[in-house]
DNA sequence: CACTGGAGCCAC
DNA sequence: AAACGTGGCTCCAGTG
């Protein structure tokens, strides 16, 4: 029996209690830390506003706003640069629809770090830095401060906010704190610390939402993937995108493969947005194959130039957009025919109904719905309910086991937890069993296996902290850092 | 003074 | 016909 919108109900519920008490845990902050770095980012801020005020760009800027001067407005900056100055638009930006080129939906300039991208003024770079380490200040260490509490954060966990069952955090919002950006991902994730005589530990799903997606889909190839830790998806794709061999994949090509084609594709992106996207990432990330830059390889393959990615029209050959049109043909129809053919009908399926219902019961009928939320929400919903599922039955043991450990927040696919060092390996043998195990023989629909990727701090006595935290791995039962 | 929508940027 | 999804938070600029 699959599950229904009682099982749902009852996951919100016992869910609701568990995140109840993972805000009660709170997470302990390093709060003289953060006050100095608040000082220190302070200081960056004043010294780069110093910066833009000295500038010439500066003095034309107040000849043209006078008493309206103001050096956060976008708006102003927009008239500037590409105003005054006659900068032209970036033209490798893609335009909006409806939209003139650089420009947004209410006929302002575009003023996105991207929009200035080809512009080589200091006076730019360095008011994008500024914004940058505004933000950085504003939203997440003042956000942390604001709301510290005894030297605990107690960030909020929602569950009833969500169109697709996901959760929602706020005050601060856990779940957006930086990463990618290892400046940004260093002065704030340094503010959270493990209790005395703990560390923080981080268990992710790996690679949750495709195999969701292949337990959704049901198609055998994709099933293939997601089941064959020896198979990749990424890589697999990459090779057609750039023309070249599995071996020939490198970091960078697989990654752009991944988050511009194999994910937008699987949530109804289409080939002319995924061509344009990828085709501004090898001149903005030099991708090369070997050591050939890629412009190069691919003119050698001959494909020479993007194409006009006019929808109207059909791709011409030797265009970089007709090739990804052909790699798209042959995703849906002869690497993935299931998921080409499924998709279709479970659209059409929705519109004789308008309701649609997720694996874990949970029933979407709140408004009408694009057929992109058809591919996304039942992919996002299930996705989460897995580690909400981990969640709470993690939680189960260490009450049941008397154990010290407490869970203190939670982002999508995975949890962080604060645990004594004695009961790290316990922690770590339980916590694995119950996603790898114990969720998916709940879960009929789960058809493939899951897997854990496990980061450790080290103890708060030798400055353990959220930044800072190793790879871990287990050789028969026993974890320890990642060799 | 309270509120709102747009734009931007952070995460998964 | 349309064109990858879900959020939170902050600032500005405009409205009542």
């Amino acid at each position: 029996m699959p599950p229904t919108l009682a099982d749902a109900y009852r996951l919100v519920h016992s869910g609701s209690l568990a995140l109840a008490e993972v805000e009660r845990a709170g997470i302990r902050i390093d709060v003289p830390y953060l006050e100095k770095t608040i000082e220190n980012v302070s200081s960056k801020i004043k010294e780069l506003h110093e910066g833009l005020r000295q500038d010439d760009v500066f003095k034309q800027w107040k000849q043209r706003f006078g008493g309206k001067t103001k050096l956060t407005a976008h708006a102003q900056l927009g008239e500037v640069v590409f105003g005054d100055l006659g900068f032209s638009p970036n033209p490798s930006l893609i335009a909006n629809r409806g939209c003139e080129q650089g420009k947004t939906n209410t006929g302002k300039w575009r003023t996105d770090e991207g929009s200035f991208d080809h512009i080589n003024l200091p006076f730019v770079k360095n008011w994008v830095r500024w914004q940058k380490w505004v933000k950085t200040r504003d939203t997440f260490l003042k956000g942390i401060y604001r709301e510290v509490v005894d030297g605990y954060l107690h960030p909020f966990f929602h569950l009833n906010t969500v169109e697709t069952y996901r959760s929602s955090s706020g005050s601060p919002n856990f779940q957006n704190f930086p990463m990618r950006d290892p400046e940004l991902a260093e002065v704030i994730r340094k503010c959270f610390i493990p209790r005395k005589g703990r560390r923080l530990v981080e268990i992710d799903f790996g690679a949750l939402e495709f195999l969701v997606s292949s337990c959704f889909w049901k198609d055998k190839a994709m099933v293939s993937y997601a089941s064959d830790p020896s198979k990749d998806i990424h890589r697999d794709i990459a090779a057609k995108i750039w023309l070249c061999s599995k071996e020939q994949v490198n970091k960078n090509t697989r990654y752009f493969s991944k988050n511009q084609f194999v994910f937008p594709e699987l949530y109804g992106s289409y080939y002319i947005k995924q061509a344009q996207a990828l085709w501004q990432s090898i001149d903005e990330h030099d991708l090369k194959v070997k050591d050939i830059p890629m412009k190069e390889w691919l003119s050698e393959k001959g494909i020479d130039r993007l194409g006009n990615c006019d929808p109207r029209e059909e791709p011409e050959d030797g265009t970089f957009e007709k090739h990804i049109k052909q790699v798209e043909e042959n995703f849906n129809q002869k690497m993935f025919p299931e998921f080409g053919q499924k998709k279709e009908k479970w659209w059409k399926d929705y519109r004789k109904t308008g309701e649609f219902q997720l694996m874990t019961g949970f029933i979407v009928r709140n408004r009408p719905h694009s057929k992109n939320d058809l591919l996304n929400y039942p992919i996002q919903g299930p996705g989460f309910h897995i580690m909400l599922k981990s969640l709470i039955f993690s939680l189960k043991q260490i009450h049941k086991r008397k154990m010290k450990t407490l869970i203190v927040g939670e982002i999508h696919d995975c949890s962080l937890a604060d645990v004594p060092d004695e009961e790290i390996q316990t922690y770590l043998n339980m916590t694995k069993y119950i996603m790898t195990k114990d969720v998916p023989r709940q879960w009929p629909w789960v058809i493939v296996p899951l897997r854990v990727e496990v980061e450790v701090s080290n103890l708060a006595e030798d400055g353990g902290n959220w930044y800072e935290k190793h790879l871990w791995d287990e050789t028969k039962g026993s974890w320890g850092p990642k060799t």
